[in-house]
DNA sequence: GATGAATGAGCTTTCATTCAT
DNA sequence: GATGAATGAAAGCTCATTCAT
């Protein structure tokens, strides 16, 4: 519990003062959410896990998509401050000489980031398709922030010869899509298996450097 | 309609005869699954955008998991049989000589599929979180399926020095995430951009296999 | 029961068949809300005395509020139609000669119509400070046409001189107020005591007619 | 809110100190009854209206009914004392030679009791027909004493030869409904529309004196 | 086969009331 | 005295499912 609860101040505390109820609710809820779904839990089973009567959840949330929202909401917040800004300056601030050392320093980032928060991660991915509210917050703080980083570090390379000439938001994309491919497929796919996470960064790192072909192919 | 009916037909009349009224009622539970998720969509709804009596549904369907099942079950099926297994013989049979051309077919045969049954699988990928059933019968029969042909088709290539050495598991891996991403993200996350879809196939195939690098990056 | 299902399909059968739960909902929710007000009635209460599952109540009437205009409404519209304007057209139509007669005719009607509804005269009464939808229809429909009414009529028996000179609005005003102060008096506020009506109805037009005074007083 | 409170003040403060916290309590649950009815309002939203905790109210009213009989049960004496006996009083100690004297002195007196305690009129009006306990203590200790004091006056008048020979229960009743009911008309009913006050009362005065009829009538 | 009224369990939400601080 | 978090019973309402027609 004391780390969860650790996570949940991180997470919510900001300005407000959680009252032990209210912490208590957050991580039923996260966790009711995160394996059967908003819609397929109901207020009375996070109740019950929270140890609270069902009244107390709705003195601090007004309605259960409230309580959705303040669950996954501050995580937008989150998930672009600290990592997407962070990593662009250094790259600009020639911290990163090569785009080896760049991918590898945000994946580490990346990681972390995820193994600690995978439960509401699984939430917002799984509610994203069904709140407007939610899709729209994502793309407009998240995903197009994250893109258009991308898009500057790669013209960044390019720029330095290190990467091959190609609209960069092609090449943006397909950076994208295989870092964060890898990282669901291995936290949210398949979570039991044991990985070396080293290994990994450094084939995925190899992979979109490189591929997969030898150069005598084709 | 009659599109959407052939579909419905194509994928679901294999040896029962579907009646009008069934026909209807899948139809109206596939959209609005998608559209609000399994269980944010309730029968009363299926059944008036269906234009049936919600005992109709009952009649057919004996509880509401059992449509979802049989809207979603069949879609397993027809996700291995044509494309895995036809694909792998046709590389064993030497039909594709180059790495390249084996990707460019299998990609122009998921496109399609992609397209046509994009609703179903939005809901495939909803609910198997949450339906062990669905879970298990997707791990089973898809997932692990198309992965072992992949390695198998990765090794064919290795041994033909068209790919690099790796293990053909983490090859594998690094393919699949990288064909699958990107047609998700242009179907799923992107539907309404226009995509000229030849272009996109050979970026993803040169990115595959040369990655992004330069040759005098590192 | 007979005698109250007779009214109910009298007030609510116009067009829609009421099925035999409907009418048994109805019922009981006039008793319910006549006895304990709307506010201080449960649908649950309601369902029990009718004999009917809560869910039944919300098949025919999406919510609370909808099953308290639904029993109030109706009634607005047979309040004004069947009396007000029958009244004023017998009075124009010279078939009352005298204003006693007028009033007799009137009073007579509105007797019975009162001892027949009076629990969803009760109820419209309690809920009309509450539900301004109630209000305005109440306004519209049946005061101000009453008013409108009673204003032509008095003018037709000034005109005639049988009655004093006096703004017609005023002596509308008074004898509204008399003749539905002493009905309400005597089948709202006093419901057990024994009335012989006709002798209370003579008196009240006597009152009317001339006052209380003696040709001495003042 | 100084008038306010010292009405507050004149009505409750009797023996008992009022806090201000408890003030504000009667303010506020004066308006919102008047407003929304006695069920319709709930113990929270007085509190937010009274700028307390909800724990505040439960403090000072043992019950949410608690609440209600203290703003409604000290009106019933304040209508009986003041103004009933007084004005019976005067009559007999012949101050009031004409009845119509009576009558306007006791309507200036009720007009502005009316106009003052409107709210908790309204109150006690709406919960009479639903609270057992009040509707006794209205019948014994207002209703019936009034009736009897109204008997005796007319009584009085008709020893004097100032009004016709009647039951004086029949008189009683209808002087009763026509001044009450012509003071809830103009300030219940239809509160915002500007009367003259003066000439509305000599109307009422005239009206229960000689009626609407011309000699000729009849 | 199809209907749709009926069900009752369960849902989200509200509410008067309590009590530790 | 005052607070407001907490309660749990009960409110209004929804839902998958059944069944007589």
């Amino acid at each position: 519990m004391s780390e969860e609860e650790e996570l949940i101040q991180q997470l919510f505390a900001e300005e407000d003062e959680l009252t032990d109820k209210q912490k208590k609710i957050l991580i039923a809820a996260i966790e009711s959410f995160s394996e059967k779904g908003y819609a397929g839990t109901s207020t009375n089973e996070i109740a019950k896990k929270a140890g609270v009567a069902e009244g107390t959840i709705f003195r601090h949330y007004k309605t259960k998509k409230d309580l959705l929202m303040s669950i996954v909401a501050p995580m937008m917040a989150k998930l672009i401050g600290p990592f997407i800004i962070n990593d662009l300056n250094k790259v600009l601030d020639r911290e990163f000489d090569h785009v080896e050392d760049f991918i590898r320093a945000m994946m580490e980032n990346r990681r972390e980031f995820l193994k600690k928060h995978i439960s509401i991660l699984k939430i917002m991915l799984q509610e994203i398709p069904f709140q407007p509210e939610l899709r729209e917050q994502f793309f407009e703080h998240v995903a197009k922030k994250t893109f258009d980083r991308f898009v500057n570090v790669i013209q960044h390379y390019q720029a330095k010869g290190q990467m091959i000439e190609m609209p960069p938001e092609s090449a943006a994309r397909l950076a994208i899509t295989t870092i964060f491919g890898s990282l669901m497929a291995q936290y949210l796919l398949f979570p039991h298996a044991e990985w070396d996470d080293e290994v990994e960064t450094e084939r995925i790192i190899q992979f979109i450097m490189h591929g997969l072909g030898t150069t005598k192919a084709r």
